[in-house]
DNA sequence: AAAGATCTCCTTAAATTCAGGGATTGACGA
DNA sequence: TCGTCAATCCCTGAATTTAAGGAGATCTTT
């Protein structure tokens, strides 16, 4: 008999958790060992038991998807990790294939490609829907070369703008609202754009969102 | 011995749906007799089935919650909706009330608040989280009297020119890819923001994102 | 045919953002 | 102590968006 395959999943979303637990649980070759609400609970799990794979949302607070990631394959080499998001974003495909991340897949996809992708990745080592391979060749065709996001280090003073842009606040608003000088919040806000790899306030919206930067 | 409650599940993401479907059916009190992925379809069960009570995310292509809400409360009478949704925005759950809606609950709550959701509307009727009722009472606070998203009706155009503005594009790239006028890109962007309630290009992307107008 | 909605284009004017550049201060670690 | 980073502020200039007005053309619906 096969040994089952040992699972932590890990959303922040506790109702999509316990969905996908409950949907777990009626596989038999499958055991879930833990469920984790941030990438350090997956981390904290792995130091007291051995699992196979981890199946964990991109977009969590604290460390997200692409951390957890890179955490694992520096630390606990042998655990795989299948991402499972809801959005589909070819650099951030890129950045966690770099990570050494094993599969990616959509939350709107349908629990029989769930199965599939354990199943896949626990056999060959890799499971990517064509959705997400073409996000990822579409990127990196677009995109000068060698780009990466991380300089996702947003300081504490630039989130903080970044989540006072977010609120439609102009760059004035901001600065009588943070006691500073214009020019320093457009000194922010440039920083932010650079950082965040966009063109201008609609760009900052979007990654604040998809990245759970803000609520 | 009590009758169970009759459930119909929606949402367009399948693994969600999937996950609480697995969640609930453990649950004795509960029957699931349908699933659907818009609002359309839930319409569709509900021509053939009887139903209590319809869990339905808010942002759903094609028919979303809040319409559905409507179509239930006109055609369906008796069956209760209970909206799942992953944000929290003050002037939706207003008009949901208005739609008659009786519940609202967020997808990062866990097990028990849905279960508690289920039993509370099913008894009582209704079902609001103190963060709903939070935002509820911020919205209309902060606004001005008798408002609606219900200019919603966003044109063919407008969506294009909207869906084109998520993509970082300036309102000259926007006239260059449409072949019209800049005037005419500015004018439509004006609408959107009149139209959905908003000052910027930010609360442009905010809402096309919130809203499921866009990918 | 009249009413209404949609799409288009235009003008004027103000406000805001975007894109470079540079400079100072304080804190913190090497 | 030196270098780096974060945060602050400043300047100039161009580009873009926002605001508010009107107006013609087409198409649908009543």
């Amino acid at each position: 008999m096969k040994n089952k395959i040992r699972i932590i999943l890990a959303d922040d979303h506790s109702m999509f958790l316990e969905g996908i637990e409950s949907l777990l649980r009626d596989q038999e070759e499958i055991e879930i060992i833990g469920c984790a609400i941030s990438g350090m609970e997956v981390l904290k799990i792995l130091g007291n038991k051995e699992a196979d794979l981890v199946i964990s949302d991109l977009t969590m607070k604290g460390m997200d998807g692409l951390e957890l990631t890179r955490e694992i394959n520096k630390n606990h080499i042998g655990v795989k990790t299948l991402i499972c998001s809801m959005h589909c974003e070819g650099i951030k495909i890129k950045e966690l294939l770099e990570a050494g991340v094993s599969g990616y897949i959509l939350k709107n996809c349908d629990k029989t490609v769930l199965l599939e992708a354990i199943q896949l990745i626990s056999e060959n080592g890799q499971y990517f829907t064509d959705e997400v391979k073409n996000a990822l060749v579409n990127s990196l065709m677009h995109q000068e070369p060698s780009t990466t996001s991380e300089n996702l280090k947003l300081t504490k003073r630039e989130l903080e703008v970044l989540q006072l842009i977010t609120k439609e606040l102009t760059n004035t608003e901001i600065a009588d609202k943070l006691f500073i000088s214009l020019y320093t919040v457009e000194t922010h806000r440039r920083n932010l754009m650079k950082k965040l790899k966009v063109n201008n306030g609609v760009g900052l919206m979007r990654e604040a969102l998809v990245r759970g930067l803000v609520a």
